[in-house]
DNA sequence: AAGGTGATTGAGATTCTATTCAATTAATAC
DNA sequence: GTATTAATTGAATAGAATCTCAATCACCTT
């Protein structure tokens, strides 16, 4: 940290011109306040919906679930996904965890369908990786 | 896979009353047509800026270049994430790779900026979240 | 040109993640 | 009750991602 203190200060008295210790503490400072804007635990929510999305098998399921528009059993998830039985139960639970997607029991079938959340990210996603 | 046909088939079976050989095909077909909805090129296009995204020392940065609103010397990142100066590196060519964030040169510094697509992804990021 | 500094790159060790197999729970049918 | 099927859970492993170290490139200053 140090050294990377250091480093800042050379780029602040290139910036300014000249850098005293209260100029690189007053820029260290709009950094951190900067990072801390929101509060760590809730950047760690936001990365654990970005896990959660982050994989083939499972954003698949949350694309099918959301174009769906509509609850998906676990039978008919089974084909649209490469993975086993069990490893599509994974993928489901780890999406519920996130808040990426809902399941209910019906009967001895088991249904799954997309959040708000999930349709939101899919829908931005959509979006801004379109207009490249 | 055909196992979880046969699954299927006794899903649809137990929705539809009765099923044959026919209604598992459309079924199926309806899956495929659901998942093939955009494309796998896509979906994996979508995937690398997910990957990107969901790593903390990445996701950090684009908080902090996003909340910036403006560049940032690569000197002034490293104050904010807890890493060397070359994993630091590693995680701009990521976010730049994904088209999170954009580099140029200035003189011997190097700075960043916050894309367009990552200002997008992380304000829904945020709203998404917060409404838990 | 030489030296110093900012930043990147590639390789390797470590740490995490995704998937499968085996076992278990839950619901229905007999 | 027992059997059968749907789905989940936990443990183990194979594969991928992340980080650091060392070396290198690029730019400025003298």
């Amino acid at each position: 940290m140090a050294q990377a203190t250091d480093r800042l200060r050379r780029y602040l008295d290139d910036e300014l011109g000249e850098c005293r210790d209260e100029d690189v503490e007053r820029r260290l400072e709009e950094l951190g306040t900067l990072e801390a804007a929101l509060g760590s635990a809730r950047v760690n929510a936001e990365l654990d919906v970005l896990s959660a999305l982050a994989n083939g098998t499972r954003y698949t399921l949350v694309r099918v679930l959301v174009a769906a528009e509509g609850e998906l059993c676990v039978c008919e998830l089974n084909a649209v996904v490469d993975v086993t039985e069990s490893g599509l139960s994974h993928a489901l639970s780890a999406l519920v965890d996130a808040g990426l997607a809902e399941g209910r029991k019906d009967g001895r079938w088991r249904k799954y369908r997309a959040t708000n959340r999930a349709v939101a990210l899919v829908t931005v996603l959509e979006g801004s990786v379109t207009d490249e």
